[in-house]
DNA sequence: AATTAATCATACATCTTACAAATTTAATTT
DNA sequence: AAATTAAATTTGTAAGATGTATGATTAATT
């Protein structure tokens, strides 16, 4: 049977109907970044709204990234950057990051960071060269007890490599997943004692291998530091489950 | 000189704050999903400002997904989902979508998806092979004119795949990307006739692979599968440009 | 007694008005 | 012409009033 009446008005919030007229425009691009979008007031007018639920229109923009609104000045668009990508994920790592989450990053990283050491060793300049030996020095002289801050020199050098690849949507997927790296060390790690010297062993080989432009010797490199690094995970985990509970 | 003096208060909006307040409380499980906040008037008392301040912050807040207000009913924690990671992904490659970066997801794509194969033909279920043979057939039988039908299913095939591989990370990465496909292809395939018969060759293939837990036969066959759709990309980006204006 | 309708308290949604603070622009002075 | 000052513009915050949805309670009807 066909409904008599259909539901009247709009379900959602004539905040939210703002919002999507207004990202609308700026996904057609039609406001570019930096671009001026009209004043709360012309605003207003055009859609027929107060000011309260204006703003909150456009704070809901602002902390996505779309927009900022600047005192006494305006509100512009934004160049939606891939910082505004990479946080939304970061939360969700962080939320859900438990024991079977750390596994599942492992999992990953060892699908994904070979190919990229690949792609690097084709890709990478020489800056990138310079980048990753200072920070292999860096972790070389570290002091043995600062897990966290190892764990930060170990991103970056991943980071670093991931950036080499020349390919903009590499770091956007792996750097959310890398930056769980100094969290995810500071409970595995804190006992191995070995740990950094075989570290940089491990970053050692891949440098070279990425400054020989030899692809598939940074590929088997790579799998071999993630094999080592897998090992101690899960060794670690099995054996200390507890501490997971500091996570929380 | 150092400064003497910095400046009081803080730079950022009252609003600002409020979000970084409750922010905290929520990533530090201090009140979990589903439970609810304060009220409005509540929430007003506690941090000392006015109606207007707080909700625009709640506005921000929920804009991000981290809270749900429900009129009438009061303010919710959200349980956190992948869909809040996914979209600014999307929004992301949306915007940024040209030339460059229909190139850049092909590499991605050639760099990850065989990968994914591989570990979707050890973990995919039965259940999984039932969703990858119907959608199969859905391609057969789609209208050999409708690019965009075409794409959508074509990306749900790389999209069961993915899913089979049971590590949530995976479909967290790679379903923007794929999200992306049904307008590339509506680009880049509007005139290649030859491209349904192929995409439900190449996908059988995998199909097959992945059923009988052939993880280096599934590999190859995406890998396949990929190197031709590469071919096509580039041919038919470099002879026709000028399509690409219709993407804005 | 059970069901349905009416009522009320609570809570979010929106509007209006007012003023504060930052920025930009114009005017003024040196 | 440059620097300073004043004014206008624009966003930030506040407070109060009205509108609307939700859930619980009470009254009425069957």
């Amino acid at each position: 049977m066909p409904a008599l009446f259909s539901k009247i008005g709009n379900q959602q919030t004539l905040s939210q109907e703002i919002v999507q007229k207004i990202e609308a425009v700026i996904r057609q691009k039609k406001v570019l970044p930096a671009e001026k979008l009209p004043t709360e007031k012309e605003l207003c007018r055009m859609f027929g709204v107060s000011r309260t639920a204006l703003r909150e229109a456009l704070q809901m923009l602002s902390a996505r990234g779309l927009i900022s609104i600047r005192k006494g000045s305006g509100i512009y668009v934004n160049d939606y950057s891939s910082a505004h990508v990479i946080e939304p994920m970061n939360l969700f790592l962080e939320l859900k990051l438990d024991r079977d989450y750390i596994l599942y990053v492992v999992e990953v990283r060892k699908m994904f960071e070979p190919t990229i050491a690949q792609l690097a060793a084709l890709n990478r300049s020489e800056d990138d060269l310079r980048k990753l030996s200072v920070n292999l020095q860096k972790l070389q002289q570290s002091p043995p007890d600062d897990c966290v801050k190892q764990g930060q020199i170990d991103r970056d050098f991943h980071l670093i490599i991931a950036n080499a690849c020349r390919n903009p949507i590499i770091p956007l997927i792996v750097t959310p997943i890398f930056q769980l790296m100094p969290r995810i060390r500071s409970i595995v790690y804190a006992n191995v004692k070995t740990a950094q010297r075989e570290a940089v062993d491990y970053h050692q080989r891949i440098l070279m291998k990425i400054r020989d432009r030899d692809p598939e010797g940074a590929y088997q490199a790579m799998i071999a530091h993630l094999q080592r690094a897998e090992r101690h995970s899960k060794e670690i985990l099995s054996a200390a489950d507890l501490k997971l509970q500091e996570l929380s």
